[in-house]
DNA sequence: GCAAAAATCACCCGAAAGGATGATGACAGA
DNA sequence: TCTGTCATCATCCTTTCGGGTGATTTTTGC
């Protein structure tokens, strides 16, 4: 969080910087304003989606439609997930890989490098004692860790 | 969309009357560019969040689960493999990749070259759609040709 | 408030996987 | 016999994975 502050504060300097430099050009030229308003519009709009996107992070609900009433809702193992040492975030990256996604796709979907997903999926392997992805989500099914 | 559209054309029209507003302001007080710029960044902060949120934010997926009878022993889905095209071989591949088996493993247990488990792969991946063994695993397992 | 755990990211390297294309032999059925 | 399908194998090339290592930041539990 305090990087957070700290890339506000210097955003905020920026701006101030932009506003000074802009005061200039208004003097000189007519309709500067304009731009000038555009251009803070634009980038406080882009801001202002990735804060979004930040902030909230872009959870999807997955509605499952089962045509025959099927047996009880899976819920993930949360003992033996423990028990393995699997964080809830390595549970998380192991249920993305389990659905066919690729580390970059996964990365997009979880708004983080594509180097961190690949730490976590190594970690996940480890624990599970996996060597490939399919592995793993083979093991991680018969852990009870997946549906 | 068109709603869409249309609500753009209007914050569009807002936009232009704060704009010639604020040029009334900036001829009177000296510093309000700075709160004319503050104000603008707040409200596309506001609006950028609400865009994020709004374009990419919860869509849900739905998951159609095929019916598998539990505790029946697994019978793979004869027809729908043959719809889709799938060789018996080509099938047996995908069972071994979901396994967690490797190419060079399934090529040692079926005797054959792994250039050949490779090309076998590839056909059933293009069969299924799916562009890596995982994703082929799981579209395998949604049509029912695997447990 | 501070130590531990968890999450994040980077870089390198080799191995595995995947795409495209072509070729060959076996075999079933028209 | 000819044709189509299937299974087999190869080669070239690109992308993705996985292992290893090290580092910083954030969260959490005491």
């Amino acid at each position: 969080m305090k990087r957070l502050v700290l890339i506000y504060g210097l955003i905020g300097g920026i701006l101030i910087a932009v506003l000074k430099w802009t005061e200039y050009r208004f003097l000189v030229v007519e309709h500067s304003i304009e731009i000038y308003g555009g251009l803070t519009a634009a980038t406080f709009a882009v801001v202002g989606i990735w804060l979004g996107l930040k902030l909230t992070g872009r959870r999807e609900r997955i509605v499952v439609k089962v045509p025959v009433p099927a047996g009880a809702p899976f819920v993930p193992n949360e003992k033996k997930r423990e028990d393995l040492g699997i964080t809830r975030r390595e549970l998380e990256i192991l249920e993305l890989i389990a659905q066919g996604m690729s580390n970059r796709e996964i990365a997009g979907k979880l708004y983080v490098s594509e180097n961190t997903v690949k730490t976590h999926s190594s970690r996940v392997f480890d624990k599970l004692g996996a060597r490939r992805r399919t592995q793993a989500v083979q093991l991680g099914k018969e852990f009870g860790l997946l549906p």
